[in-house]
DNA sequence: GTTCTAGAAC
DNA sequence: GTTCTAGAAC
């Protein structure tokens, strides 16, 4: 019996990934699939489409997309001013309803997205899901890998473009020693940490 | 972004 | 022996 390398696939994992490469491209494109899956699509105007993520991070997680070809905050400029508050306004829309009433909210962007076409996280701040399985996870919602829309909008103000963290810093970020999000608890690895936050 | 799993950590 | 993390995926 062979053993396996990491880089080995099994089953019929290689043959289904590339086909759906094939079909629906390079797999940070999803975003722009997930608008057109109603099991995620929130909704919509002239300006943003809303989707639920498909992998939360917490009991609520929303993203708030433009439909304009924004890629990242790389790409955005002073004439996206009134855009950002937008999205800021229909993500304090959103959670200002009956179904949010429990939960406060962060609203904010990461430094480094994965993910094409600009998008505002909008989530709720028990970070209590399923889904939250990684260090890189935790710490891309509660360090300053996340900045928030506010913070950005006034970054875009005085500079006329969005000045970001380098590559170094954010690294930095990702590798913060893990810490609860509402006190100085230090869990010593996820599973602790995810037990810690049910406690708040 | 997720999945998978080798090797580290316990 | 089991749990957990970290890096490859062409």
């Amino acid at each position: 019996m062979s053993k396996r390398r990491s880089g080995d696939r099994v089953n019929d994992g290689e043959a289904t990934q590339s086909k759906r490469t094939k079909t629906t491209g390079h797999w940070s494109m999803g975003l722009l699939q997930t608008v057109d899956d109603p099991q995620f699509f929130t909704k919509a105007d002239e300006l943003v489409n809303v989707i639920k993520d498909k992998y939360p991070k917490a009991k609520f997680h929303y993203l708030i997309m433009p439909k304009a070809k924004i890629a990242s905050l790389k790409s955005v400029t002073s004439e996206h001013v009134s855009l950002l508050k937008h999205m800021e306004e229909v993500a304090l829309g959103i959670i200002s309803s009956d179904e949010h009433k429990q939960s406060t909210f962060k609203l904010g962007y990461h430094a480094e997205p994965s993910m094409a076409r600009l998008h505002l996280h909008v989530i709720s701040d028990d970070m209590n899901s399923e889904c939250l399985k990684t260090k890189k996870h935790w710490n891309s919602f509660t360090t300053d890998f996340f900045i928030t829309s506010e913070d950005i909008r006034h970054n875009l103000d005085e500079n006329g473009r969005v000045v970001l963290p380098s590559r170094d810093v954010c690294k930095r970020y990702m590798e913060t020693p893990l810490r609860c999000h509402k006190c100085d608890v230090k869990p010593k690895n996820m599973p602790e940490l995810k037990k810690h936050i049910l406690t708040h």
